[in-house]
DNA sequence: CGTAAATCGGTAAACGTTGACATAAATAGG
DNA sequence: CCTATTTATGTCAACGTTTACCGATTTACG
């Protein structure tokens, strides 16, 4: 009976309209995604892992990348208000911004957000421990035997860099050391601002004998500044990156970095908006989920050479 | 009178349902992107490029990726069609599926095919002369005094390796040199192939004096096994790519390359399935358009030492 | 002041579904 | 065979816009 139907809906290759469906269901079935300064590995891995989470659903992915959202929050609310989404996913920094999330509650636009670092109780939260990562990381080098670290901090916008930084500084306490403020760089995540920036720490007397760069991008291009000084990597310099993203495996050395499980947090995001969506809110608790970072000890650190 | 209406709208925070107007206007406002295989450096681009068309227009853009589309091409139309949308960008391999495009216009969804390489008259179609392309990096590394010359396709289904080879093949003859067969090794555009591929070409007695790869992943994976096997690049071996895809900068020594203007070429596609979608349509014609691509000379090629 | 044009206010159909409901027909159980 | 239940068939309102149209009112202009 409803099998002849669908037959005849083959036959006629009928596909439902997907506007009406939407109006009656007060749904679009689509989810959005933002994000800022797109580094392609981590604008890719966000992306594939909601995109696995959202196959063989109902729900599409639109993307809506927006820079500079700290300077105009307001703006992307309207942005992502227009695009007459179901839910959106939001990664740093438009997590961090209250005045987007006051919009975002008012005009009742469901929201997940990716590691952000304030307001945590605020709407459903995925994240990894920053502090934690940037721990071991630095404890890492730590125990290698460094002692002069030069660390090339990201963008000051991303609160990733404050926690990762204070991840560091409170392994060089247990250590017993800190760290040197001469030997504190910002960069911007990017890698051509990450190279000039590498370039004024390694040419600092005494020169550090390991750099931490809060990204894998950053710390690629440390590795190429310290080879364009004519230093080799790890003898002369040791560098650690953050994140594990494909150029940590494609640089030379395979750089030294911190897993951050950025397709499984997108993946969980998506998993649990969706269930918020489809009211079964229980399955989307608790509201904040934390996921496991790990150490990846590659070839790019090795012990100091003096 | 107007005015005051659109006042109100403004007091009362009010937004037009987009479901409502899909349905009267016959039109979703969705854009897709297919892709496949992920470079993730390659999906940026493309993405970025349609995306920036689209910015400020009441398109939007919904991501796609389909995997072994040439295995299963009706999968990836049923997918395109169920997703709603008004119009669809294709990148290879999807774009070269002629069993997809006869689904799609028998359906009467829009496309806009990027960088095809077979029934160039069908649909709107952006490309790149891909044997120039090829032909411009071979006839560099030719110029430079190699004959030796290692070559790294691509994935065969991806038609952009056949037209490349061509190129190669050109530049050799047109130099009174051929290409020994011996020294050509498949990849399929990924990393971790291309090292393994690379290696053996490496390990080839005589050993090739310069590597061709057909992209820049390839090509940082052919350095890294260079590297591993103690050879320095460009003094004992040359590698070039193909794209000018992030890698090829934030490689050490930097890549010479081929651009390939894939942000541009998104453009392009974007715009001109807007103009068709739009009614406009004698904007978008001619139906076919070439972008030029650039050789880029830079650190990794070099004359051979002997 | 009178006519033509512009503006206003209101009603209604249409877009393609879904869901509720009512009625009619088929099937099952005792 | 009769009732109770399941299944089939059909009608209609609703979702939130847009577009067309009609009549009423205002404005512009000679």
């Amino acid at each position: 009976m409803r099998r002849k139907v669908k037959e005849a809906a083959v036959a006629l290759d009928y596909h439902p309209n997907i506007a009406a469906q939407s109006l009656i269901a007060r749904r679009s079935y689509l989810i959005g995604l933002t994000y800022e300064r797109p580094s392609p590995s981590y604008v890719v891995e966000l992306q594939n892992g909601a995109l696995s989470r959202l196959e063989n659903g109902r729900y599409r992915l639109v993307v809506l990348p927006f820079n500079h959202v700290t300077s105009r929050p307001e703006e992307l609310g309207k942005l992502l208000l227009r695009a007459g989404l179901d839910g959106v996913l939001l990664a740093p920094p438009a997590c961090d911004q209250p005045e987007l999330l006051d919009m975002l509650e008012r005009q009742k636009l469901a929201y997940a957000r990716i590691t952000p670092h304030r307001d945590l109780h605020r709407g459903v939260v995925v994240a990894m421990d920053e502090v934690a990562a940037g721990h071991s990381v630095a404890a890492h080098v730590l125990a290698l035997g460094h002692r002069r670290v030069g660390i090339i901090l990201g963008d000051p916008s991303h609160a990733a860099s404050k926690g990762r930084l204070e991840g560091y500084r409170q392994a060089f306490a247990e250590a017993g050391h800190s760290i040197d403020p001469t030997l504190v760089v910002t960069g911007d995540f990017t890698y051509d601002i990450g190279y000039r920036v590498a370039l004024d720490l390694l040419r600092h007397s005494p020169r550090p004998t390991a750099i931490l760069a809060q990204n894998d991008d950053m710390a690629v291009a440390a590795i190429a500044a310290a080879r364009d000084l004519g230093l080799a990597v790890p003898t002369d310099v040791s560098v650690a990156g953050f994140d594990n993203s494909e150029v940590s495996r494609t640089a030379w050395p395979q750089l030294t970095t911190v897993h951050q499980p950025v397709r499984e947090m997108a993946w969980d995001a998506a998993n649990r908006l969706i269930a918020a969506l489809d009211g079964k809110d229980e399955l989307a608790a608790p509201r904040r989920r934390d996921h496991p970072h790990e150490l990846l000890v590659r070839a790019s650190t090795a012990p100091p050479a003096e």
